[in-house]
RNA sequence: UGGGGGAUGGUCUAAUGGCAGGACGAGCGGCUCUGACCCGCUUAGUGAAGGUUCGAAUCCUUCUCCCCCAGCCA
């Protein structure tokens, strides 16, 4: 109930001083139940819960009446209240409302509203050992409320003659209800018992789990509270089954992020680089704007040395049509900083791989312009080797690798289609060193990479990856 | 096979008898010190068949397909 209460102020909403519960009127429920009883429209059915779902029927057969359907008003009124008094055991007695055994709508056919349960409320305690059903409570709570609509999913359409006729016959004030569709989200799965699966199978590390749909889930992940709100505003509300691409959430996401990350350098992959004509123990502090698309979120200061980390990914030795990143004798522009041509690439002795490149700037593109006018057509993201810190990432993918994980061909089931790697630790990144004192929760962009949140920064920094940039090179790289 | 709902581009959603539009995605191009953002263009739809009408996504008829309901769960 507590996260319920704070993933709702965390999307931006409060209920000021409304902070209902249907447990507040369990008296006024108990009285309205009695007043039914009175006008011979409830009766107390001591039928075991077998036998009353063999006298229901079944969709297609009509049911018959509980032989204890006809009990006097006084006997009912009777049994009622040592329902209440706890004389009776769990499930020997219940409370019918009086309706139709017959009716087409099995929700129609004499549904029990009160059920002995001799069991602890979280709010009234031992108070209580009887308690209303859902569909009893419901309707009456909202009249209590005085609510103008009660918005509910699909599901309980066919419980809204229920609704209907409770609170007729009370001949209490009747709000509307109204269903809609749930939502459902591509590359995920939504229902609680399926999530709960996956806490409890030890597929997510638990409910907040940054892969997990759930708010905490989201909120871990870094996603915005605006983001969501806008997500929902543009998906809409209707009737009909539907399943959004959970790109459209992305988008929203990235739209709302752009504006607000602050863009700091960080290297995942680290790649050596040492720009052999740059002094040895030279440092130079350039400027880098924090964000393009709001310049009042000012500048910083970056360090720039000799020895350098930028990513593996941005370098090929035999580079594709396209490719428009460093290569041996090629020139790029390091963002901020300085043009750079690869000269040399040194391999790994064992395997092959190339562990380090040798450079050369130009001192003349401080800041990354050339008074020449020549261009470079990349521009990588860097940091300097030694005033750089460390830090551990995680790169989330979606838990699934199908859209629909619900709808696993021949029943299957949707944990067939889990994403083996829809989680990748990266423990020894480099990010730039004013991320030092970076707040838990902050979120930032990643230049050329994504937007990444802190998870924790107490004894190590730690980066959760809220969602990747939309990234051209990797179609094209695929084709 | 009883009852209740639903069907508009790949996806989500507008159009309440009067030009089928928007967003996301995808594709192409432009811009660029982020292959990001941004901008331009393109792609692609009324489940089916009849009927009413000057005119139908919308009204009528028939059909098809999908979802939900037989808890003392919500």
């Amino acid at each position: 109930m507590e996260s319920i209460k704070s993933d709702v102020k965390w999307l931006g909403f409060d209920w000021d001083d409304r902070l209902y519960f249907a447990s507040d009127y369990f008296e006024q429920l108990y009285q309205y139940a009695v007043q039914l009883i009175k006008l011979g429209k409830a009766y107390v059915c001591s039928l075991n819960a077998d036998e009353i779902r063999e006298y229901r029927g079944t969709l297609t057969k009509p049911g018959k009446d509980s032989p204890y359907r006809n009990r006097s008003i006084k006997q009912n009124l009777d049994l009622f209240e040592n329902m209440r008094a706890g004389k009776f055991e769990d499930g020997t007695h219940v409370l019918r409302v009086k309706i139709d055994m017959a009716s087409p709508n099995v929700n129609m056919r004499d549904p029990i509203i009160y059920r002995i349960r001799h069991e602890k409320h979280h709010r009234t305690g031992d108070k209580w050992c009887i308690y209303p059903t859902y569909d009893f409570a419901h309707g009456l709570s909202d009249s209590i409320e005085r609510i103008t609509h009660s918005l509910c999913t699909l599901e309980f359409e066919d419980h809204r003659p229920l609704y209907d006729w409770i609170l007729d016959e009370l001949k209490a004030y009747h709000p509307q209800q109204i269903e809609f569709a749930r939502l459902n989200l591509s590359d995920t799965v939504m229902s609680k018992r399926k999530l709960l699966e996956l806490v409890e199978g030890g597929h997510v590390s638990g409910w907040d789990d940054p892969r997990m749909p759930t708010i905490a889930g989201l909120r871990r992940r870094g996603y915005t509270p605006k983001s969501i709100r806008n997500f929902c505003e543009r998906i809409g509300v209707a009737k009909a089954d539907s399943t959004v691409n959970i790109a459209l959430l992305e988008h929203c996401l990235r739209e709302d992020l752009n504006k607000k990350a602050p863009r700091v350098m960080a290297v995942l992959r680290p790649l050596k680089v040492i720009i052999e004509n740059y002094p040895e123990n030279k440092v130079e502090e350039l400027d880098a704007e924090n964000n393009p698309e709001d310049p009042e979120m000012g500048t910083r200061k970056i360090p720039f040395s000799r020895v350098l980390y930028v990513e593996q990914d941005d370098f090929r030795v035999d580079p594709p049509k396209k490719f428009f990143r460093l290569a041996p004798g090629r020139e790029i522009r390091l963002k901020h900083a300085y043009y750079i041509k690869c000269v040399e690439m040194i391999k790994d002795g064992k395997t092959g791989n190339v562990k380090e490149l040798r450079c050369t700037y130009d001192p003349e593109t401080k800041g990354g312009w050339s008074k020449d006018g020549r261009k470079v057509r990349g521009t990588l993201h860097w940091v300097s080797a030694d005033h750089s810190i460390e830090a551990e990432v995680r790169l989330y993918d979606h838990l699934f690798t199908k859209a629909n994980p619900e709808e696993e061909k021949d029943g299957a089931d949707f944990k067939t289609c889990l994403n083996p790697n829809s989680l990748e630790t990266l423990t020894s990144c480099k990010v730039e060193p004013g991320l030092k004192d970076a707040k838990s929760r902050s979120s930032y962009q990643f230049l050329r990479q994504g937007y990444f949140c802190v998870d924790s920064n107490e004894e190590k920094l730690i980066f959760n990856r809220t969602v990747s940039l939309r990234d051209t090179w990797a179609k094209i790289d695929k084709k």
